[in-house]
DNA sequence: AGCCGAGGTGCATTTTAGCGCACTTCTAGA
DNA sequence: TCTAGAAGTGCGCTAAAATGCACCTCGGCT
């Protein structure tokens, strides 16, 4: 994946992504591989996901936010400032 | 914590993103050709992605995203309204 | 009728996400 | 110190995402 060309938007919205999914997760004091047992996403790729390698598809995202609890928005970006 | 298989979440979260992204994107009054020249993701990919046929990947989201000056949030579901 | 712009779709190819397995590293507790 | 649980990682396979090309449909316009 060469990600050279993309902004620093991609990177912000990835990490902040990875670090409240990793957060929530160890809020709840779940385990990456129980976290795949109640998921459904393999345990190898929520390595790769919370070790920032990896470019998840929205289905793998979605089934990780069901289970914590969380949910995925896309909304227009607020200009405040 | 929130167990259960995948119920209706995904569904309405892709949904409601998608909408968004065509709501949005027309709004802008930009044609599926002119997003992809401006974001970088394929004229096809996009067909598919508004016709609700495709999975896409963060990245994807991403780059239209941040064209369309939106942006992907994952958090915490209020469960109070 | 014909034209054109926007969007939809079948087919084929390339790239890569998701995955399993096995191994290593790290960290906390006895 | 040892050890068990949790997380990181190399290798390799399969299914699917992303892509290009060509063609079709639909609706508005002249």
């Amino acid at each position: 994946m060469h990600l050279g060309l993309l902004g620093n938007d991609f990177f912000m919205q990835i990490e902040e992504i990875i670090t409240a999914l990793k957060q929530r997760r160890q809020t709840l004091a779940v385990t990456q591989e129980h976290l795949a047992e109640l998921s459904g996403v393999a345990l190898r790729t929520i390595k790769e996901i919370e070790r920032g390698q990896g470019n998840p598809t929205f289905t793998t995202l979605s089934k990780l936010a069901d289970v914590l609890g969380m949910e995925i928005k896309m909304e227009v970006k607020q200009t405040i400032g």
